[in-house]
DNA sequence: CTTATTAAGTCAAATGGCTTGACTTAAATG
DNA sequence: CATTTAAGTCAAGCCATTTGACTTAATAAG
């Protein structure tokens, strides 16, 4: 029967699957509490001594995890903790920005291996995948050169851009960034390298970078407000990052916000494109991001005129991420100049009092994260490795055909 | 080693939960399809055959399914196809307002079974909970009196109030919900009741009633917005309820707005409440809400102007969380005079333009969703059948002790 | 110094849910 | 009426986890 209707159901699964989260549990569980003895992750996951043995056979096996000094000190056998490899795996990332791109390699706990950044071309996407596609050969062979059993062990590639994706071109549009849009960009790029390749915003990325190595580590519910060129906010929900049902989630850049009776997109006031426009310079070359950084430390008045207004809206958007998504903390990372961030985070205190004020907070409201410029492409490489390492509920379903 | 230390991880599984996964699944499938065979299943879940057999026919002993017909007509082995049995569970549901409460039960496929409602008689939550069993009771003896075997099939008692939740009580707030926030209500009703208990806030339960029999059927990222006596937001993302870190996700109620250079939370200005004291009514009786439904019908001049700035208002919050949340639909749900829901529905087109806007679109970007006064009742009831019969990945995991 | 206690980790057999491939059943097609 | 197609069963096998007894090796107690 319904020979052509389709039918929608979720994937079943089996004891591979089983297997497969087990494993990733255990992963998991080393990087958030560092090196851990068999018998404390069989505590930790519920799983028996015996499967958890098994499971660590396996593992080391596959070079990722190995067993440190014995440590002694307590009653019983003295156990032998297990820690992560960090040349167990590895991801590449790319960015994509404005007018340049950057690529890094990582290894398994999301560290910096090799990187490599360089000018877009004129031409827009069919020759700046090209350039990409040079860059990433030339990290793929640092890290060879370095790492020789590195080729092996690639997770993946991942790919960061800002968004939103698949909508038709505005005339809002300044960053030319609507060709790369419609660009067959994920096929080119994982036929160009034989990797398993996936796109995310650049806010996204920056999440993933903090939840790896940062502000978020270990947290299940996270907002993490990417300020750069633009603004967004990469989400950590239920311990997953949450892209939307078309990778535009987060997009808090385009929620209108008022001020002095003016609505606009946050975005226009709250960026790095923003201050540029602000300060009336030629928008993001490297020489406006150094001029930036230099005013900031100079406490150009221009600058602190546009602190000001741009931290009020950043406190409403702090505020309404709070009220919406009730995470444990809000993180303020992103690509701005470090000395920008710091004066903005500043600024934005006193928050508006929210839904988060509350007795017995573990976190503060609001946290300054990894800010700098390579953020987002060393998340755009930690997805991979999240993808591959984490626990995911969709690692344990059967995969599609 | 680390006897005091608390170690972070997520917990393993086995094949127990291997298979609570696939009888979930197959549930779902039935449900969201409708009848379909062994066969169909296998082909959707990716099961084989054999597994799918075995399943339904535990399933079958258990109650849950049931085969229909024979189907004939096409070539090959006639098919079998399985149906829900709506008998096969039940579950309770309590909806606590400001001034009165709702008991519904429900069953497997979350449609009322019986029902009952009272006023909250002075005297608080501890006055309150004890008329809440009785009703519970009431309810419980009612099913029972009809499908006997009900009583050993109940799910689970689910509660659905007015949030935010654990918050010190701020002068805001003019309901009197704030002793019921101190009182261990889930605790009292557990223990009256022996039957699990669990709470959400009602635009969550809202949420959960649409995705069982309304607007909201098989969507994985829906944000309902519910507009009753306050707004608030459940969110329906990557297919599960999202609630937060505190059960406070989705307050858009209080989240500040400006309309005309003034800042205020948008419940003061779109929420039943709100119309109430522009109407001057006391507010939340049921006479006041007959009597906004004879006004609206009336196309009274004072719901007309309140109707424009609320729909106004109503046209931001739809734009702040199609921009923020990328779902697939937003729904208008709620307990509101169902008159005075069209007509606010319908005052809050056209839409602001956003990032919803995409060719393609399955769904259109705003629709109409069960109003009514019983939507939160039946969607608490809902949650312990959700929670007991949808694939969720906190079901494949080992229970805390 | 000896024994008791505690705890880590292994061994080997058992359990149980999914898989496999051959088989049966039963309809439509030509 | 033989062929084709498809649903569904049967029985053996696979494999990850479980179980309980056992080994190892340390500290604590007397």
């Amino acid at each position: 029967m319904n020979e052509l209707r389709t039918i929608r159901a979720k994937s079943g699964t089996n004891q591979e699957g089983t297997s497969a989260h087990n494993r990733r549990v255990l992963i998991e569980a080393i990087r958030l509490n560092g090196p851990l003895s068999r018998a404390d992750l069989a505590r930790a996951t519920r799983l028996t001594k015996q499967t958890v043995s098994n499971l660590i056979e396996s593992l080391e096996a596959d070079g990722l995890v190995a067993s440190e000094d014995v440590v002694r000190g307590a009653r019983g056998q003295p156990s032998t903790p297990y820690r992560l490899v960090p040349e167990g795996a590895f991801a590449l990332g790319v960015q994509i920005d404005r007018h340049l791109t950057r690529v890094v390699a990582v290894d398994l706990l999301g560290r910096e291996v090799a990187r490599a950044m360089a000018n877009l071309p004129p031409g827009g996407p069919a020759e700046g995948s090209k350039l990409i596609l040079r860059l990433i050969e030339t990290v793929r062979q640092d890290l060879a050169g370095r790492i020789p059993e590195s080729a092996h062990r690639l997770a993946g590639l991942g790919v960061a851009m800002p968004g939103p994706f698949g909508l038709e071109p505005s005339d809002d549009d300044t960053w030319m960034m609507a060709q790369w849009q419609d660009f067959p960009l994920v096929e080119t790029l994982a036929a160009g390298t034989g990797l398993a390749t996936s796109l995310q915003n650049d806010a996204s990325a920056c999440a993933t970078a903090e939840r790896m190595n940062g502000s978020a580590d270990g947290l299940d519910h996270v907002v993490c407000i990417y300020f750069g060129y633009g603004i967004g906010a990469g989400l950590i929900l239920g311990g997953e990052l949450y892209t939307g049902s078309n990778r535009n989630a987060g997009e808090i850049g385009m929620v209108l916000f008022s001020r002095g009776g003016v609505q606009s997109p946050l975005e226009h006031r709250a960026s790095l494109a923003s201050l540029f426009q602000h300060l009336g310079l030629d928008s993001a070359t490297t020489e406006a991001y150094a001029e930036v950084e230099r005013l900031t430390l100079a406490d150009d008045p221009r600058v602190l005129e546009w602190l000001a207004g741009a931290a009020a809206d950043m406190r409403h958007a702090v505020h309404m991420v709070e009220t919406i998504f009730d995470p444990e903390t809000v993180i303020l990372s992103g690509s701005a100049p470090e000395p920008l961030a710091k004066r903005l985070f500043a600024e934005m205190f006193p928050l508006i009092p929210s839904n988060a004020d509350r007795q017995n907070r573990a976190l503060p409201r609001l946290q300054l994260g990894m800010i700098g410029p390579w953020a987002v492409a060393l998340g755009a490489a930690a997805e991979p490795i999240r993808r591959a390492f984490d626990p995911l509920f969709s690692a344990i379903l059967k995969e599609a055909f």
